[in-house]
DNA sequence: CTGACTGCAAATAGTTTGCATGACG
DNA sequence: CGTCATGCAAACTATTTGCAGTCAG
């Protein structure tokens, strides 16, 4: 039913797919075709999908595949630290590729989604400030930028 | 079918029940039991609640209302202002009472789920340094901490 | 009075689960 | 070969919409 061919990774995702499938292994998750294909729609791109999205392209570029598997590949993936939640608003799930698999941040363009990473957020003053006045212990943050990327403002 | 007195709002409420009404009435909205009820579970609250949560407690503690109107109530509330949003994770739409009606953040405690304001979140440097860098012109932020509360951290 | 509001039922959208078949390792 | 993965259909959860009756202003 699945063309091999059709799943062929591009060549900037040859590079970390063995240690992708090493990851996986590890975990006792098996490498099929069908992951591979999710992980080489996310790694291509700085925008982020839904799994509806991830659907749709890979229905159209690559080959046939289940919706649902789109859905478990994801948590899984997500899991396993190697894509990351999108906040963009609205109440869908939302994935990117995770770049640095350190702490980071994303600045989130509205009109083509197109995300970009930044890790320099320093908060820990402020974290520090809040945590003193309110007696909470902060064990994370979530720091978003949203607005009108380049591209698009040209455009508009 | 409604008892008018299930729907007395407690003392706090009545402090600023003229204002909301007028505000209603402003945008030719109409001030409803309902309406009223809502906002009395809101109000009282530093929680955050899902549409789900509010319609179960005002069941419990009220009287009875739909579901259909707690999300049209708070679809209304939010766009006028009067309470936000809060992204806590996972995929539900969940609100809290708007005090301070400036830009703000939110410190949440995964535990319990309150919620504490605070202002001066401080990241015009690193807005325009990023703005700078990107290209993007950034309309706006999110940036939400989450921790354990006092309050939960003592009974832990 | 009249336009806005409510509540039910039904429609939608997004996501998850059960199960038989199929394939990775 | 055994175990885990896939894909379908169906279940589920969250949310929205259509509509007839009801109420605030």
């Amino acid at each position: 039913m699945v063309n091999e061919n059709n799943y062929h990774l591009p060549i900037e995702m040859k590079l970390t797919r063995n240690k992708i499938a090493s990851i996986l292994r590890q975990h006792g998750f098996k490498l099929t075709p069908q992951r591979r294909a999710v992980l080489s729609v996310i790694a291509l791109s700085r925008e982020h999908f839904t799994p509806a999205d991830i659907y749709r392209r890979l229905h159209q570029e690559y080959s046939d595949i289940g919706l649902v598997t789109v859905y478990r590949t994801l948590r899984i993936l997500a899991e396993l630290g190697l894509i990351c939640e999108v906040h963009a608003g609205g109440s869908r799930q939302s994935y990117i590729m995770r770049r640095p698999s350190e702490h980071h941040h994303h600045l989130i363009c509205s009109h083509c989604g197109t995300v970009v990473d930044f890790a320099n957020c320093d908060l820990a003053e402020l974290e520090q400030k809040l945590a003193q006045k309110t007696g909470f212990e902060i064990e994370r943050h979530l720091l978003e930028f949203l607005g009108c990327c380049r591209n698009c403002r040209g455009k508009a």
